[in-house]
DNA sequence: CTGTTAGCGCATTCAG
DNA sequence: CTGAATGCGCTAACAG
């Protein structure tokens, strides 16, 4: 029951260290940190008595003369959409190639939470601060100014960032959607798509993109942002096809979203592509493959963690970097247009 | 290209806060963090010298003092696996709920990048650790134990963990992976997984199992721990086709490895459940919903993330708690059996 | 309710 | 190559 046996401990400083082998704190400082300054055999010396007594550096005393603390701040609005985890997972191992840790935060979408977050993580003082997309309260803005660290906003596009910006045009991503399932031959195209700022963008395009060609306005089903994506296709598209029976192509906010509505199409009978269209929306590229009934708008959640990080990294070296980079998205057709299955 | 201007900066301190509310540091330190230990004028003025000058507290300095940080330290193999990024998400949202952080590591599999992470995280002094799976190397066992906090351990299962352990055995999950698909009328099931310890152990059940039963010895295919799950599915098994045709089902170590399994089998004409069964592993019961074939061996992500949360906190307050707990898993059968799809 | 004193553990000066 | 002095910004422990 008792979890962990009382122990006297005080843990030992650097002073202990020092007096262990028999030089001076500084010394021992140094043989940790810049070991090129320091005669070999003090080295070794201070080298033993780290084995000896356990010595872990404090990097709150450290952080506090040095003002370096290798700790970034990053927030994403959930973890369960792949494109954001597959971001961090290489934004995280690109920081750490360079020693820099990362705190994580998770802002469900809400731009209050992010601001709550900040506040709070910028007391660590971290070296830089990544966030996602571009829509942050004012406070946060006036926190991140004083603050006076790199910032790089991810997974959107504006011409005006806080700093630099990597990511794309949700806009754009949206009319080319609509445009490609219009090339497929798709008449009357649908959106399903979570209830988040960037999926609503996206939707906003392909509604202007379908407007501009006189098509008829797709119609739109909504649900909140957070719910399981692929479980999610399945009431969605059942929905979709009880309010507009007429829709003959769905462009969904994610891939995981679009599995669902296709393994839903199949449960229904439907032929995709052929009597239904799916468009997804993320990096599943492979598992897109896997399924040659599904395109997808595909954008590269991996890539936009590199170039995440190295933008930041530079910016932190005190490099001055481009403020602003459309990384682009690309479309993709499998075997999935209707024009394709139409010839045998 | 400049991306900030330079500012003379020298960010106020809780002195210059002091000063300006004109009270002495220490109140002022108490009106931001007990403030039912000060009055209300002074803490109203206090406020607005903060909304003045932009404060913000130095939590380095703050920590030094108090060794209190209010930071936890968590690592995962990767958080492209849904699990991982499911349960950290729980995780970093109810730790946030008590005001802890959290900072993230990726071990890649690998207990000497987890050691290397862990060393340079203790120096931040986090109050809580939590690891994944009970592999750890000689000197990370030390190193925890020397910094006498507590330590929550995830995903698997014994009765000797370092301090706190929530998951199950894997063998068991294996054995019972088996004892299904052999109950579901299969002959010869094969095994596909990721090169990872877990999924090995789980394997190790499974054919402990067969043998058990007199079953000829299951096929394993191996990959690489990190590959893309659902893409991997598709060459991984005709992989399996090719080195044993006569396999009738297949226990794959991830639901997004199954899905893609199963997108493979349609591919090649073979009917799911009736000639193939395929067995998944993990938490996407609401993906598995739409796919009728599949079922799964089902562990929850979300779920251990907070009971991991809660049992870290109860232990980060001083509370001792069950050193142990087996959360166990649970093998979910759709419409997935061979007997069930025999019966028109 | 408020203030004083002291020191957390370390790295940055500047000297040798 | 090594050391001494000093202070980073804050809070604990007392005192009023």
């Amino acid at each position: 029951m008792s979890n962990r046996p009382a122990r006297p401990s005080a843990a030992p400083t650097l002073k202990d260290l020092a007096r262990l082998a028999g030089v001076s704190p500084i010394t021992a400082s140094r043989a940790l940190h810049r070991p090129e300054l320091v005669a070999e055999a003090t080295r070794t010396r201070v080298a033993q008595a780290v084995e000896q007594s356990g010595y872990v550096p404090n990097s709150l005393a450290g952080g506090l003369t040095s003002r370096q603390t290798r700790l970034v701040a990053a927030i994403v609005p959930s973890m369960g959409h792949s494109l954001f985890s597959d971001m961090l997972d290489a934004l995280i191992t690109s920081l750490a190639a360079e020693r820099y840790e990362t705190t994580l935060g998770i802002s469900r979408y809400d731009p209050a939470h992010e601001e709550t977050w900040l506040a709070a993580m910028l007391s660590r003082r971290p070296e830089g601060v990544v966030l996602t997309g571009t829509e942050h309260t004012a406070r946060a803005r006036r926190l991140l100014l004083n603050a006076d660290i790199p910032v790089v906003e991810l997974w959107d596009y504006t011409p005006h960032p806080l700093d630099v910006i990597i990511g794309f045009s949700q806009e754009d991503a949206g009319r080319a959607a609509f445009r490609h399932l219009a090339a497929c031959g798709y008449q009357r195209p649908a959106i399903l798509r979570s209830d988040d700022s960037r999926a609503h963008r996206r939707a906003q395009g392909f509604l202007r993109a379908a407007a501009e060609t006189g098509a008829p306005e797709p119609v739109q089903i909504v649900f909140p942002e957070d719910s399981p994506q692929t479980g999610r296709g399945r009431d969605a598209f059942s929905a979709l096809r009880a309010q507009a029976p007429q829709a003959d192509a769905v462009f969904c906010s994610s891939d995981a979203l679009a599995q669902g509505v296709l393994a839903q199409a199949h449960a229904l009978g439907l032929q995709v592509p052929r009597q239904m269209g799916v468009l997804g929306f993320g990096d599943q590229a492979l598992a897109v493959d896997c399924i040659p009934a599904l395109s997808s708008v595909k954008v590269d959640g991996a890539y936009i963690g590199r170039l995440g990080a190295a933008a930041l990294i530079a910016r932190m070296r005190g490099e001055n970097v481009t403020a602003a980079q459309d990384v682009g998205f690309e479309v993709i057709a499998r075997a999935s247009t209707r024009a394709a299955a139409g010839r045998p």
